[in-house]
DNA sequence: AGCTGTGGCAGGGAGG
DNA sequence: CCTCCCTGCCAC
C-alpha cells in the first residue's frame, strides 16, 4: 500500500494504515479514477498511472486494470433506511475518487454478494414500489457507473495536478434584446450576437453572429468544445445567464448541445422535475465529464466570508481585485442592441475581454477549491458548490467506509448556546489594541479533545489534527519559499485548510449532520466565552480598559505604564500566559482611535488616519449611498471633534435633499434578491411574509428577478411615514427633470441617521448641531463632546434619550 | 436542489 | 404610540 504514496508521509509509521486526509491516496482502490461495465459480470477498473502495481501505460493517462473490483456500500438517501437496523445505517458519498452509489447491505461483510445485486440492476423506483426492504435485499441507488465516472470526474482525477495543468475554457455571450432591456431567450427577437471562448493557454476565438447565422453559431460552439474538450468550462452567471440561454436557443432552434465528454447532451436538473417541458430559467446544468464552475458564485462566496464586494458584476470585481489593465468601454445591456449596429466590434471586443476577465477571477478565487478537490472526496465542480459541513463529513465518512464501520443517524435537538459578546464603553475612546485568540474554536477543540460522542473511530479529532498540521506546515512553507508561484499556490493550500478546520465547530452543530453533537458544540461554546472572560478580567486586572468583546477578541486601553510596540507586545504576552496551553493571544491591530457604539459596531482610526467602519447599524450594503456616505463622513468629523463639520455637512445635505440637488445613486436602496417571485408570493399568500418594496417594486416594473439579483428602488409618496412597499420605483425609473422621490422620507432618513449620534452629545446640543435652524447662528465653541461612557456588564446598550440613568463617566486622558 | 454555528442591530408591516 | 415578528445584513 505504501508503495503508492507520493509524497513523503508526515509521522506515519510504515505499518500503520492510519488515514490522512491530506495524504489521501494511499490505498490503491482510492487512486480509482473509474469503473466501466463490460459486461454484466466483467467490470474494469481505471485507476492513475504509477498508483497500483501493474498498471502500465504513459503518465497522465488512465490506464485499467482487471485485478480489482472495489465495491461501495452507500447509500443515497437516509429516508429509504429508516425503520432499517441502525447498525447499517450508510451514507452516499460521491467523489472524484470514489463514485456515486451503492448498496447498504443487512450483512455488511457480503460484498461480492452486493456486486451480483449491482450487475442485476436493482433501480430505486422498483424499491421504493416494493414498500419495504427484505432482510437480505441490497437498495441499489446509481446502476451506471459509467456515466457517474464521466459526469464526476472527465478523464482526469486532478490528483497531484494543478489548476493551471488542467485545460479550462473560459465561456462568455454576449446577448441582444431588441427592446433594449434585459435580454430574454425565451423571445424569438432575442438573440445570441456572440459566444467568446478562452482558455489558459492563451487560445481565443469568437463565433460572431455577423459571419454565422444563431444556429451556426451553436453548431460551431459544440464543435469547439469538443475539439478542445476542457475539463473545466468557467463563466460569470454561467449558470444563470450563459447556459439557461444556451440551452433555450438551441431548444428553439432544435439543436442538440452534445457537449459531454460522452458526446451526452447538456443535462439539465429541472427542480420542477417534468423533463417534458424544462424549465431552462430555474434549472441546474451539468456536462458529462466536465466541471462548470460559475465565477460569480466564487465572488458570493468570496463576499460572505471576506466583506467588501458591493455587487458581483465582472467589470466591478476585475476592478475589485485589480486586474482589469485595458478595459474597453463597457457596454451596458441597454447599449449592445445599438453598439452592435454602429461598432460591433466594440461589442465583440468586449465579449473576449469578459473571458479575461473571466479567467482571472477564477484564478484568483478558485485554486483554494481546486486544492479541497485534491483532498475531499468530492468532484471540483461539486467542491466549489457545496457547504464546508459536507465536506467534512465526506471525510468522516471515508475514513468509516475504508474501516467498513457502520454510521451513525443525526441527534435531534439544538444547540444551547453561542458566543459571548459584550460592550463596555461606548464612545471615543484613544490609543486602543486589539488582541485575539488565535483559531479559539479549533483550539478549544484539539487542547479539549473535543469529539462527537457518535464518533467510535475517532475520525473527527483526527482529522482536525491533521488538517492544522498541514496547514501550520504549509503556512511555515509558505514563508520560507522565494518563488511567488509556489508561494501563491501554498497560500491557496493553507486558506483551503483554514476554511475547513474553522467548519469543524459549525458542523457539531449542525442538524443534518451524521456525527453532529450538540452537548459537544455548547462545550466548545462554553470554553470559548471563559477564556474571553478570563482576558477580560486580565486585562481590567492590570488597569487596561476593556471597551469591546466578541466571540474570541477584544479591544482594549492599556494602562498607562505600557507604551510602545515592544511593551504592547510583552503586555499581550503576559495575558496570553494566564490561558491555558494551546491557546494564545496574539497582537491583532493598534489603533490610534475607536469610536465605539453598540455591541459589533465601531469604528477604527488606525495610525496612518485610515478609517475602518464594522457594523451592520453603522455601514451596510442597504444603506442608502447619502446615509452611508453621511454616517462615514460625520464618523471622520467625530473622531476629530470637528463639531462646525459635522454641522455643516448636515446642513448642507439637508438642502440637497429638499431641493432634489441630488441622482437617483444617491437615494436609492438596493437590496438583494434571495427567493423566487415564486416563494415570495406563496409566502405573501401564507401569511407567513410581509410586502417587501424589492419583491413589489420588481413586480410593478415588470422585471424578472431571480436570487442574487440586486433591486435598486427609492421610496415615492409625499409624508415620511407611508407604506415603502406600496410608495417605491425602480431607480431606472427616477426622472431628474420630474424628481417624484419622496423628499420628507428622505429628510426623516437623514434625522434617522444623525441621531446614530446623540449618544456623543447633551440633548441641547444634538439639537443644535444637527439642525439647519441657524437663527442666531451656529456657533461650535460652546459645544462640547460628551467623554465615554461606561457601562456596566449587565446593561443593554442605551436606546433612546435619557442619558443619566447609565454608568459613571471616566476621566478624561487615559 | 442545497443546506456549518450563534449573537446583534435596524427597519418594515401589522395589529393592538 | 407600542410590541411582536420577519427579513436583511453584519461580526465573529
Amino acid at each position: 500500500m505504501s508503495k503508492s504514496r507520493k509524497r513523503s508521509d508526515v509521522g506515519k509509521t510504515e505499518s500503520s494504515a492510519e488515514y490522512d486526509p491530506v495524504l489521501y491516496g494511499q490505498s490503491p482502490l482510492e487512486h480509482v479514477v473509474a469503473v466501466q461495465q463490460l459486461t454484466e459480470a466483467s467490470v474494469r477498473l481505471y485507476v492513475r498511472e504509477g498508483s497500483v502495481p501493474g498498471a502500465k501505460d504513459a503518465i497522465g493517462r488512465v490506464t485499467s486494470s482487471d485485478a480489482e473490483f472495489f465495491p461501495f456500500f452507500f447509500l443515497s438517501s437516509p429516508v429509504l433506511l429508516d425503520g432499517y437496523s441502525k447498525r447499517f445505517w450508510i451514507k452516499e458519498l460521491a467523489g472524484s475518487n470514489f463514485f456515486r452509489y451503492l448498496v447498504a447491505f443487512p450483512r455488511w461483510n457480503d460484498m461480492w454478494e452486493a456486486i451480483r445485486f449491482i450487475l442485476n440492476g436493482y433501480n430505486k423506483s422498483a424499491l421504493k414500489r416494493a414498500g419495504h426492504f427484505s432482510e437480505l435485499e441490497p437498495l441499489l441507488i446509481k446502476p451506471d457507473p459509467v456515466t457517474q465516472y464521466l459526469l464526476q470526474s472527465g478523464t482526469t482525477l486532478f490528483k497531484g495536478l494543478s489548476l493551471q495543468e488542467i485545460h479550462r475554457v473560459q465561456l462568455s455571450l454576449e446577448t441582444y434584446s431588441r427592446t433594449g432591456k434585459r435580454s430574454d431567450a425565451r423571445k424569438t427577437d432575442d438573440r445570441i450576437l456572440a459566444i467568446a471562448l478562452t482558455d489558459n493557454h492563451g487560445w481565443e476565438e469568437i463565433l460572431d453572429s455577423r459571419k454565422l447565422t444563431e444556429e451556426e453559431m451553436l453548431r460551431r460552439f459544440v464543435h469547439v468544445i469538443r475539439e478542445r474538450n476542457p475539463d473545466v468550462i468557467e463563466g460569470h452567471d454561467l449558470f444563470v445567464h450563459s447556459l439557461p440561454y444556451l440551452a433555450r436557443r438551441a431548444d428553439l432552434l432544435s439543436i442538440e448541445l452534445p457537449l459531454g465528454r460522452d458526446e451526452s447532451d447538456l443535462k439539465l436538473f429541472s427542480p420542477r422535475g417534468n423533463p417534458l417541458e424544462p424549465d431552462f430559467e430555474r434549472a441546474m446544468f451539468g456536462i458529462a465529464g466536465r466541471h462548470l464552475i460559475d465565477t460569480k458564485a466564487l465572488a458570493h462566496s468570496y463576499s460572505i466570508s471576506r466583506r467588501g464586494l458591493e455587487h458581483y458584476g465582472l467589470r466591478y470585481l476585475s476592478q475589485y481585485f485589480g486586474f482589469s489593465t485595458k478595459s474597453p468601454p463597457a457596454i451596458t445591456n441597454e447599449q449592445i442592441a445599438s453598439a452592435w449596429a454602429d461598432q460591433p466590434n466594440l461589442v465583440l471586443a468586449q465579449a473576449l475581454q469578459d473571458c479575461r476577465d473571466i479567467r482571472a477571477l477564477s484564478d484568483h478565487l478558485s485554486p483554494s477549491y481546486f486544492f479541497q478537490a485534491r483532498m475531499v472526496p468530492l468532484s471540483y465542480e461539486a467542491v466549489v458548490r457545496g457547504g464546508s459541513a459536507a465536506k467534512i463529513e465526506l471525510m468522516i465518512l471515508r475514513e468509516y467506509i475504508r474501516q467498513k464501520h457502520s454510521v451513525p443517524k443525526p441527534e435531534a435537538g439544538a444547540q444551547r448556546t453561542g458566543a459571548y459578546t459584550d460592550v463596555f464603553i461606548i464612545g471615543i475612546v484613544e490609543n486602543i489594541l486589539h488582541a485575539d485568540i488565535e483559531s479559539l474554536y479549533p483550539s478549544i477543540m484539539l487542547t479539549q479533545e473535543i469529539k462527537p460522542a457518535s464518533d467510535e473511530l475517532g475520525a473527527f479529532q483526527r482529522l482536525l489534527l491533521s488538517l492544522t498540521t498541514s496547514r501550520l506546515d504549509a503556512k511555515r512553507r509558505m514563508n520560507l519559499s522565494k518563488n511567488e508561484n509556489e508561494r501563491g499556490a501554498l497560500d491557496a493550500f493553507q486558506s483551503s485548510l483554514k476554511v475547513l478546520i474553522n467548519s469543524f465547530y459549525g458542523y457539531l452543530g449542525y442538524p443534518r449532520g451524521l456525527f453532529n453533537d450538540y452537548e459537544q458544540a455548547d462545550c466548545v461554546t462554553a470554553s470559548g466565552q471563559e477564556l474571553l472572560r478570563t482576558i477580560i478580567r486580565e486585562v481590567e486586572l492590570r488597569n487596561g480598559k476593556v471597551i469591546e468583546a466578541d466571540t474570541d477578541g477584544l479591544y482594549f486601553v492599556p494602562p498607562d505604564n505600557v507604551r510602545g510596540e515592544d511593551q504592547e507586545l510583552v503586555f499581550i504576552d503576559k495575558l496570553s500566559s494566564s490561558l491555558p496551553s494551546g491557546i494564545n493571544l496574539a497582537l491583532a491591530g493598534r489603533y490610534k482611535k475607536m469610536l465605539s457604539y453598540r455591541k459589533k459596531n465601531y469604528a477604527l482610526l488606525d495610525h496612518k488616519n485610515r478609517l475602518t467602519i464594522k457594523g451592520s447599524s453603522l455601514i451596510s450594503r442597504t444603506l442608502e449611498r447619502f446615509s452611508k456616505n453621511y454616517i462615514q463622513i460625520s464618523i471622520n468629523h467625530l473622531l476629530q471633534e470637528d463639531i462646525q463639520g459635522l454641522h455643516t455637512l448636515y446642513v448642507s445635505l439637508l438642502q440637497d435633499i429638499s431641493q432634489h440637488r441630488w441622482d437617483v445613486i444617491d437615494f436609492c436602496r438596493t437590496e438583494t434578491i434571495h427567493d423566487s417571485m415564486d416563494e415570495y408570493d406563496l409566502g405573501l399568500s401564507e401569511g407567513s411574509r410581509k410586502p417587501a418594496a424589492a419583491y413589489e417594486v420588481a413586480r410593478r416594473a415588470g422585471l424578472l428577478i431571480k436570487p442574487l439579483d440586486r433591486v435598486a428602488y427609492y421610496v415615492t409618496g409625499n409624508h415620511a411615514s407611508v407604506k415603502i412597499a406600496g410608495n417605491c420605483k425602480l431607480a431606472d425609473e427616477w426622472e431628474p427633470n420630474f424628481p417624484d422621490e419622496n423628499t420628507a422620507y428622505y429628510i426623516e432618513r437623514l434625522n434617522e441617521c444623525s441621531r446614530k449620534f446623540d449618544l456623543f452629545f447633551e440633548p441641547e446640543d444634538f439639537k443644535r448641531v444637527f439642525s439647519a435652524d441657524d437663527l442666531f447662528g451656529f456657533n461650535p465653541e460652546n459645544i462640547r463632546m460628551l467623554k465615554p461612557r461606561f457601562l456596566s456588564q449587565t446593561e443593554a446598550p442605551p436606546a433612546d434619550d435619557d442619558a443619566s440613568e447609565f454608568g459613571i463617566w471616566l476621566d478624561e486622558g487615559n
